[in-house]
DNA sequence: CCTTTTTGTAACACATTTTGTTACATTTTT
DNA sequence: AAAAATGTAACAAAATGTGTTACAAAAAGG
């Protein structure tokens, strides 16, 4: 069990609204699709709109709908919309700065999280809704 | 603040081993170097063993030493030592499975997630602990 | 064999994070 | 004006991570 549910959620959230092919849709609908609180859900697609990958309509009628085409809403976007930046622990890192080994090794350490990091961002960054979307398609007319 | 100190810090810890060269090293000694607990440390340093990244010597006189030479030691090792396989919070996520949405997304979540772990543990397999120790030396080094 | 040093680990407190929930203001439609 | 929806604050509960104390077990060295 480790971190938190916010990119799995929101990319459910926007698998649902790409599934509803651009007619808007309540909280209170992806919740029950997603298994929880509706303020869960708003409280995520706040950060979606913030990320400008949904918008949000107001008012008696109103709902969320995606705010480009599935195909330029990539993984990665979802990702940094929701998440916080990693910092993989170096901000509580404090290492004792009188020591050789100690005052060195953050920078050594913040290079090599940094390849990784990217590293998964690029892999991300190849998957769009559209393939998601795609997917969820394609295990519904593979059945025969 | 995303995620745990313990990659971090073991990293800081194995550096510090290499550093001295297969020499026994205490857990104070160590925490020192990291400016910690001791008990932190050996909490680690148990994974580690565990890992047969190091080996631990009981008793006076007794410390920690590297299991391995520092170039067969890579930072996935590491990393694999101290880290709870990742789940990107798929455990946590109990999707409505009547929904046609909910049923399929954990499925291809997975598959994302997958994909993104995979090439991020490259990158910590392309790094080995010599590479750290000789980052260390050439900072002390390249002064002039 | 006794003392000292060190690892091994349990137990606990504290802070932080995450999630669910209630409540209510605001906005918009009808 | 009423109804339906978003926006967000506030709080409880659970999980996680870290530091700390305490103590058992092991080994060295006299």
């Amino acid at each position: 069990m480790t971190g938190n549910t916010r990119f799995a959620v929101s990319v459910h959230v926007l698998a649902y609204l790409a599934f509803k092919d651009g007619g808007q849709t309540t909280s209170s609908e992806i919740a029950s699709s997603v298994n929880t609180n509706p303020v869960v859900i708003r409280r995520l697609l706040s950060a979606l709109v913030k990320g400008r990958l949904v918008i949000a309509h107001k008012g008696a009628s109103g709902g969320f709908s995606l705010a480009s085409a599935p195909a330029n809403i990539t993984l990665l976007d979802v990702y940094r919309a929701v998440e916080p930046q990693p910092d993989h622990g170096l901000n509580r890192f404090t290492p004792n700065t009188k020591c050789p080994v100690g005052s060195r090794i953050e920078t050594i350490l913040r290079t090599a999280f940094f390849k990784a990091q990217t590293s998964m961002e690029a892999q991300l960054a190849a998957t769009s809704l559209a393939d998601v979307h795609q997917q969820l398609k394609s295990v519904c007319t593979a059945k025969h």
